[in-house]
DNA sequence: ATTATTTGATTTGTCTACATAATGTATTCA
DNA sequence: TGAATACATTATGTAGACAAATCAAATAAT
């Protein structure tokens, strides 16, 4: 029945599979999550469904209501802008701090993903910039190494994948997000901690004015 | 059999119940929490217990290892460091918004908080001045107003409740801490939002000077 | 005597069933 | 005809049982 290849608990495949669902607007915002119906959908009981139901309001992509169920976040401008707030102080700090912990190999690293950015963005291969964009943006926190810092990140960044319009997917902003990351690079590459910070936190400024 | 008059789940009493545990030692750091024996205590069944005990997961308290069960987290230097780190950033910036946003209500609010802290000090009322500091610091961020950066403050601070010597905890920084705290007031009923932001981050730092 | 293997006990992961609360509908009475 | 109350339906919250996997101990083999 399940070509389950357990070596992680069931609920947490859910979970990602509800992720997905949400992510495509396939569950759109505001939307009600039925668990009977959904545990079905999966060929599984309502038991691990809740589990992961619960993983994802912790990660406040579902707003569980008393007795009456769970809905999917509605994400509102006000919570951009919360969010974008906190991400550009927290990127900031990553990238601060990764200007002076990187090694060498750490930072060919990143120029090399970089170069693949720009590649992607000539050939207008959106879905391999974003792609990219992602794991450079990761590159940097991995670097700067604050677990627990990393984790609301993440967090905070798959909220904003709920929004219509997520500032990543603006096509618009591809150019002028393209001289950002320039000037990230080159401030990491120089090890100049200040220009690094700054420059991210511009980075995300941005990111919240194009999705507004 | 449950006199329970409960307008919350179950799962969210027994969270509290357990974290309760967790933060008074009787679970102390790196513990096991066996599901079935909790549930026993409690006098309710191993589901809602499951779910409470991914609730704490969720806030970082706990540790769940795939079959092997859940740990209580071991907060170690290294974890207090990244987590101050954040603190300082995000409560930094609620400092700063707050000192343009605030009502002068607010204001006075603060004020006549930080005059029951220093009353509180002056009687060598531990109890007391947690608890008010813990006030005077949930207001500034209520102030502030960011729903996501005040979720995010309030896990990272249960987090730290689980170190021994956790920094509101630390007797011999009560003078230090009241100066500190006399300095952010001021910034903020002067709506000197740089000097609030600063004095908040410097408070911080000084809270993690403390506890290692 | 030390290492490998197998068996048994314990515990987690999952399922099914039941209890309870909330919502919507129908019936009755004013 | 409209409102209020009782009833039925549905979905969530909780319990308890079953299955699978891990850990520990005892036995076997080298």
């Amino acid at each position: 029945m399940n070509t389950k290849l357990n070596n992680r608990p069931l609920y947490e495949d859910v979970a990602d599979r509800l992720r997905e669902q949400i992510f495509s607007k396939q569950l759109p915002p505001g939307s009600w999550l039925d668990e009977q119906n959904l545990a079905d959908q999966f060929g599984i009981s309502r038991t691990p469904m809740r589990e992961a139901i619960k993983v994802l309001a912790s990660e406040g992509l579902i707003t569980i209501k008393m007795r009456r169920g769970a809905y999917v976040t509605e994400v509102v401008r006000r919570d951009l802008e919360q969010i974008f707030t906190i991400l550009s102080l927290l990127e900031g700090q990553a990238a601060k701090e990764a200007a002076t912990k990187a090694t060498e190999a750490e930072l060919n690293l990143l120029d090399h993903l970089h170069h693949r950015l720009e590649t992607a963005a000539a050939d207008r291969d959106m879905e391999q910039f974003f792609e990219i964009n992602v794991k450079f943006h990761e590159l940097i926190q991995e670097i700067a190494g604050n677990r627990w810092m990393n984790g609301v990140i993440a967090d905070l960044r798959k909220v904003l994948k709920l929004h219509r319009r997520d500032s990543l997917t603006s096509t618009g902003r591809l150019q002028n997000s393209l001289v950002e990351h320039r000037e990230i690079l080159r401030a990491l590459l120089q090890r100049d901690e200040m220009a690094a910070e700054s420059a991210m936190r511009i980075h995300l400024a941005n990111g919240l004015e194009a999705v507004r």
